[in-house]
DNA sequence: GGTCGTTTCAAACAGGCGTTTGACGGAGAG
DNA sequence: CTCTCCGTCAAACGCCTGTTTGAAACGACC
């Protein structure tokens, strides 16, 4: 009928499915899939509790779902360029870092891809191997590929190895250390102004580690 | 009577209380809090369920108490210099470095810290408060000092907060990605080799890093 | 030997969990 | 109208959670 988000408030609009995917995206990207209870996501969706195993089989296959869709819109909405070589290696690096920066933050979301892949990694479920298969690995052999181009020369898949960690624990630690970054600077909050500052930081800081970096030799693999 | 660990299998030597906080600490440490039972601790310690809840008050309790106890232990195992600023700044950033690597692997005590601290970044309990303000935050303004010292000026403290983020952030990857990274490279593991190359890599990162590093002006706070 | 405080134990407790059931109601088709 | 399918619902299912209970066993002291 009409949008589902804008609408007047406690109303039901969007079909019964779509209102327990929402409400389920939320909680578990809140607060992980062992401490969600189906309970917990049926009384906020205000629908009954049987309708979470009538529509989704079970509690696991719904949250397979939610990652599912959360992974779809997070690099939909903040798609990888096809190549990111094509221009200066450095920017090319550059448009990684905000990529990611996007997607782990993305506002309009809730921030809800970053939480549910911080939760997953640290506690991960079956659902996990797929993503490792299809996005991880790609992403980790395009950074690898961006890191070869700013370096000038291939330093070898060991060291190649810890350069892509380096570029890449540097983003996903705002998501991993959350609840402790928000204690240490209670004040300071992540909007538009301070992830563009972040992304321009973490981009400034690898360039210059890439640019100055004596590759040692690999003794190893 | 004798020593707690060095017996033979499956022999109680320990007193109970002892028993049981080891074996919590290590399932702690593997499945975080909420997944882990008062019955799994107490089947694998070998005591009876209401031991856990006469010697420790409840579990919540027990729960910090481990903590408290692995944080001293890691402390104590890899302690801090009293001033990282005695002697050349990037002498200081690499025994920087290198002291949260141990305490992070710690791999004579089964990496539990590193473990623990990954699970309350991500869900905090009530234990967290304290570590904040007695352990990160002094953690913290040591690094920004070494950081000062390697830059020559002070950036400023926005600044400063990213710099010692990306530092931080490149180390505790390694814990909070583990279940990922060991699916990524499924033969690759930690050990003492390893982890003094990544303590190596990450230092000679972040020096070129920083000397590099073109600071940018500060426009808020 | 008797007594006291401490420790251990099987059993039960109340409550929450994910899931299933069977009845109910409305809508569309024959 | 009748039949059927689909979605919803209150209620219950069996299981597991952390915690408590009351009795039994223990060791030390007088």
């Amino acid at each position: 009928m009409s949008n589902s988000s804008t609408n007047s408030p406690e109303q039901h609009t969007a079909s019964t499915p779509a209102r327990i995917l929402e409400v389920a995206t939320q909680l578990f990207a809140e607060n992980g899939f062992e401490k969600t209870t189906v309970r917990q996501i049926s009384e906020a969706a205000g629908v009954n509790v049987a309708a979470v195993n009538y529509h989704f089989s079970d509690k696991e296959a719904l949250y397979a779902e939610v990652l599912s869709r959360a992974h779809q819109c997070a690099t939909s909405l903040h798609p990888a360029r096809v190549a990111f070589e094509a221009g200066h290696p450095e920017e090319a690096l550059r448009e990684f870092v905000g990529i990611l920066i996007k997607r782990i933050f993305d506002r309009e979301h809730n921030q809800v891809f970053g939480r549910l892949m911080a939760f997953e990694m640290m506690q991960p479920t079956r659902a996990l191997e797929r993503l490792v298969e299809q996005e991880f690995l790609p992403t980790m052999k395009a950074l690898s590929r961006i890191i070869v181009g700013v370096l000038g020369i291939d330093p070898g898949p060991a060291v190649l190895r810890r350069l892509c960690y380096s570029i890449v624990g540097q983003i996903v630690f705002y998501k991993h250390a959350g609840p402790l970054l928000s204690r240490m600077n209670p004040t300071l909050e992540y909007d538009d102004k301070e992830i563009t500052e972040l992304a321009n930081h973490i981009t400034r800081f690898s360039i210059a580690a890439l640019r100055g970096y004596q590759i040692p030799r690999e003794q190893d693999q």
